[in-house]
RNA sequence: CGGGGCAUAGCGCAGUCUGGUAGCGCAUCUGCUUUGGGAGCAGAGGGUCGCAGGUUCAAAUCCUGCUGCCCCGACCA
């Protein structure tokens, strides 16, 4: 992409409403515009970035076996009234009639909706386990939003849903949740710890939290040290395998870790005062079994061999892929902007034309922006006739992970400079050295 | 939902107390000079002062009502 022809509303200055580090970051990248409280268009920088958490959060739902649909954000407020949350669910749910003054609401989740949809089919035994989920915006009119989309009335949610014939099947389709959790979060660089925590209005009582550390987190966290050092299961993990799913669920709730809500003192102080990480967290995906708790007022039931029908057991999962936008930055960022990680970061590689208008270095920038584009590298080529500072002040704002400058300093002997954003590294190079170098692990 | 605050140009702010026809920095546009950490000079454009009433010869400024937004707390992917 060139930055001339790109879309990037970048702020100098701080909207005076961002209090976080993260909310503060994208309004100033410009991946993000406000439009009413906890309301917010994603401009074309952060849709690129949600987009690449979307993509590995789906990679790893289909990996465990999940399928993915698309439900509608509207829903008739009969099926609600079925579950009987129409009532339960409160002020946060927002309801709506159409123009036949039918009751509506616009989804805050999705599970009668996906009950619905299973009862209508699925009528044997064995056409479970199933897992279906989707990636669909959310509405809950939260009495406060705050902190950008991190806490959004509006955000964008994974949510899963699956079905078993009783608690031990249900048991590993959790598992299977669990597990694409700690591989997905792995993945976008962070580490996220799973908690045992509330089930809230969802119900049920099976439940952990995925909680980042982050002193800007919201919920207060408890948990042991070594969890920070555990190894994620690898892509080779066999999902169907039973026992060994269940072993790395094992490992990974073996030591001590609770949200606020599920704290115990005695407990956690038990641990040796080396181990004992008492921390605040951002809650970046929830898992829970409620077993028949929709199934049977909906009556989504299933015959078994032996033709009697039954409620079928159930457990819903989700992520928040907007909030993970502010989560990543919350983890990664200093003074200047944002630090990607590779996987999720909006383009690999940014080329800064340090001297717009000048023949070598517009030669150079040009072979170096074809080379990157021919070997499918994101490469953003910042082309602007802007001075250097400003370059490099964009550059490390929005985070690209690697800066490649173009200037005449370096071109008078052939070469141009690599600077690692993480680190601030730089390195001298030959042009064709760098491509290699950036190109070699995509 | 309780408590506090804010609303003036794209962004950040001054002006409001003490009424007199709106200003600063950055950004934008034009020209010239610049070019390795947010350039300099010269010029230009851009605002029904959140909305609606009221007081007054005159309202960004005073009065009344409303709306929006932010922060702290209680609740939440």
């Amino acid at each position: 992409m060139r930055l001339s022809r790109f879309f990037l509303p970048i702020l100098r200055e701080t909207p005076k409403e961002a209090e976080i580090a993260s909310h503060r970051l994208m309004l100033r990248a410009g991946m993000m515009r406000q439009e009413a409280a906890g309301i917010y268009a994603f401009l074309p920088l952060g849709l690129i970035v949600l987009n690449k958490i979307c993509d590995i959060v789906r990679q790893e739902q289909n990996r465990s076996g999940a399928i993915e649909l698309l439900m509608p954000t509207i829903q008739p407020a009969d099926l609600w009234r079925e579950s009987g949350r129409y009532d339960a669910y409160g002020k946060e749910m927002l309801r709506i009639k159409d123009r036949h003054e039918r009751d509506m609401l616009y989804g805050p989740t999705n599970e009668e909706m996906i009950t619905e949809i299973f009862r209508a089919y699925v009528r044997s035994y064995k056409d479970i386990p199933l897992n279906l989920y989707h990636i669909q915006w959310k509405f809950r009119d939260e009495v406060r939003p705050r902190f950008g989309v991190m806490r959004g009335r509006e955000f964008l949610m994974k949510d899963a849903y699956s079905f078993d014939v009783d608690q031990a099947g249900a048991r590993h389709s959790y598992n299977k949740m669990f597990v694409a959790y700690l591989r997905t979060f792995a993945r976008m660089g962070l580490k996220a710890i799973p908690m045992v925590a509330e089930t809230g209005p969802i119900g049920g009582n099976l439940s952990h939290e995925f909680i980042i550390l982050a002193s800007t987190g919201e919920s207060e966290v408890y948990c042991h040290k070594d969890y920070l050092d555990f190894a994620v299961p690898d892509a080779n993990v066999d999902f169907d395998d039973i026992a060994g799913l269940q072993g790395i669920v094992d490992k990974w709730t073996s030591l001590y870790a609770a949200t606020s809500e599920k704290h115990e003192a005695s407990t956690f102080e038990k641990l040796s005062a080396d181990k004992q990480v008492s921390a605040r967290g951002i809650e970046v995906g929830h898992i829970f079994y409620f077993g028949t708790k929709y199934s049977e007022p909906m009556k989504a039931v299933v015959a078994g061999p032996d033709g009697a029908e039954k409620p079928v057991h159930m457990g819903s999962y989700g992520i928040g892929p907007s909030r993970l936008v502010a989560a990543i930055i919350e983890a990664s960022h200093d003074e200047a902007g944002i630090i990607w990680p590779d996987a999720v970061a909006p383009f690999k590689v940014a080329i800064l034309n340090l001297k717009q208008g000048d023949g070598a270095t517009d030669g150079a920038c040009e072979k170096l922006y074809e080379a990157f584009r021919t070997r499918g590298i994101d490469v953003l080529y910042d082309d602007l006739d802007q001075r250097p500072g400003s370059k490099f002040a964009t550059a490390d704002l929005i985070g690209v992970p690697w800066q490649i400058l173009v200037g005449p300093k370096g071109l008078a002997s052939g070469q141009i400079e690599v600077k690692k954003r993480s680190d601030g590294s730089r390195e001298m190079m030959n042009p064709e050295d760098a491509v290699m170098r950036l190109s070699a692990n995509p």
